[in-house]
DNA sequence: CTGTTAGCGCGTTCAT
DNA sequence: ATGAACGCGCTAACAG
């Protein structure tokens, strides 16, 4: 009792409202979970006698001998970039509509792998009933052993894994849609800068096909990988330099809205500007990058959608009225924007 | 043994795991927590047993028995937006520095308070020992009832309740500090966009520091509510025209990054540029608004420096190393950038 | 060093 | 309509 804040009095129990109310918890019980079979005055006497005493329901206790805790585990990667960030808010809005509650996990940085692992932990000790995985870069495979025991649902990146379902943008249409957009506007020389797998599932699906498709178009390809400059979107000095330097390059087409902007700033350090320099286009389209002010063309990912049906997926798991594991892939659209011009001749 | 609809094994237990190493659920506990006074050999043999079973602990029925959780639970307002987003990610990279996990909450949309509540419930229902809350709007009267018995802090707003810690960027001195640059500019005639305090008692505080630092230095200022221009950031055309016809203003100031991007849109669409047309300034500066891109003169909050102290301030409180509630304001800094230069006689 | 016992707070039979 | 007793999975005493 050192200083004015006694936080050392533990939570009311059931017991103490019991006691307050002059019923027995079981009373207490079915009174607060509104079961047949109490006086209505006992009822209410109930839930005052609660309310007096700031009563919560220990879920850890309830979740224990009820054994189920109407609780959804997300696990997100990196909670600072908004493309989790409204993901997450769509899955909350879709998991209260369904009469769930969610807690999210993260690993620490954004980085070290470990971290997710740990966190996927923290999700499965806590007994979550479902699962809903949006890291672009956890392996399934650390995945697997809990999908096999809790309804999960990989989101926001393909996964063709036939024991995990998973919802996400369609990664390849976006790519050739992108492709089909800077080829038709006439570029006939393009620098793609490329990602690898294991940094990130998703930016490199989509600028696989984006080599892919401007191969198809007959569009001079330059794949450049980013990992060989520095892969750190804000740090691209180097990788502008270089295509600077490749001579005759009309289009960058970057990896994320995020990759776009950076390589806008790097261009513009160097007093180049898109799209009378370069033309570039980025992906995602999600607010704040999708502001009018950049201008960024791009592919827009409906996350709302991705965020609704995957809470719906997992739950469908839970109340046992999903046949089984399902991928889909959701369309995005081409958003044309001011980045992305016609070629101009150097 | 098909896959995706297998999810009726349950978990495994403690049980199992003696069971398959041959010993009893005490030892398990013991050698699976490294305490003291197990063998060596039988300590290999029970983290191998419980390897192979894919033992996770169940979190709800160790908290209940060793009436620990080493849980912090973050109530967030809304988690799309990126402030709350890196104020999340710092809160969970100390945490973990910290020896905690941290599980997340939100209310459904980012509007009806009724959520937040409900939200707040949540957390204290886990059981966490420690709350970070961290909203704009939530009113203390909500927070207090559990403050009293968690060790509590309100992130990222002041807030005086002697009752409640809190950790927070300075927003009056930020405002001053915006508004003595403004002014250092030239600008005599300025509009400030305010907020009113149910709205966002961040944004409240500092525009009217704002306010009153510009008056304080002789400028003329007119004052306009958002809320009687709709008070949504992504729609201010009727109070870009208000601020055209009042005529002599040279300069906005608005209450985030968030609103000065709608205020430039909407400058934009009129055929209005920043600073040629009007300065207009922000508040924030969290990436991507940070964006040389952008170039929004703005004040940077230290959001990484607000997590850090929070988490500290509450598992001080938690371990009992703390002397009571305390409230620091952490200084930001000004970010000058293109959008705000000397006034321009039109 | 290891096994046994007793709760943690709650929902749920089963009696009353 | 109400109360008593049991068990969920686990840790913390206590024996051996």
């Amino acid at each position: 009792m050192q200083n004015g804040m006694g936080h050392h009095d533990s939570a009311p129990t059931i017991h103490d409202v019991a006691a307050v109310a002059g019923v027995s918890k079981s009373v207490v019980s079915r009174a607060l979970a509104g079961s047949y079979g109490v006086a209505p005055a006992t009822v209410t006497r109930v839930k005052r006698a609660a309310a007096e005493i700031g009563y919560v329901a220990n879920a850890n206790a309830r979740g224990m001998s009820a054994r189920r805790t109407h609780t959804l585990g997300v696990l997100v990667r990196d909670a600072s970039t908004p493309f989790y960030g409204h993901l997450l808010t769509a899955f909350q809005l879709q998991a209260a509509a369904r009469g769930y509650r969610v807690v999210t996990a993260t690993g620490a940085g954004s980085f070290p792998i470990e971290d997710e692992r740990r966190a996927l932990e923290t999700l499965v000790s806590l007994r979550v009933e479902g699962l809903i995985v949006c890291s672009g870069a956890l392996p399934v495979e650390d995945v697997l052993p809990f999908a096999g025991r809790i309804p999960t649902v990989i989101a926001g990146r393909p996964e063709a894994n036939a024991s995990v379902s998973s919802v996400y943008c369609d990664e390849r249409g976006g790519g050739r849609g992108l492709a089909d957009h800077v080829a038709s506007l006439g570029h006939r020389r393009v620098a793609v800068l490329t990602v690898a797998p294991s940094a990130s599932i998703t930016q490199s699906a989509r600028t696989d096909a984006m080599v892919r498709q401007l191969r198809k178009h007959g569009v001079d390809v330059v794949r450049i990988r980013s990992e060989d400059h520095g892969a750190d979107p804000h740090d691209v000095d180097s990788f502008v330099e270089h295509v600077v330097g490749l001579g005759g390059v009309t289009a960058i087409m970057a990896p994320s809205d995020l990759w776009a902007i950076g390589v806008l700033e790097a261009m513009a350090r160097r007093g180049l500007r898109a799209p009378q320099d370069f033309s570039v286009t980025g992906y995602d389209h999600v607010w704040p990058y999708a502001t009018e002010l950049l201008g960024i063309t791009s592919w827009r990912q409906p996350l709302d959608v991705i965020g609704t049906l995957s809470v719906d997926d997992v739950v469908d798991q839970i109340d046992g009225r999903s046949s089984g594991t399902m991928h889909r892939a959701i369309d995005g659209e081409l958003v044309p924007a001011r980045t992305a011009g016609a070629p101009t001749v150097r």
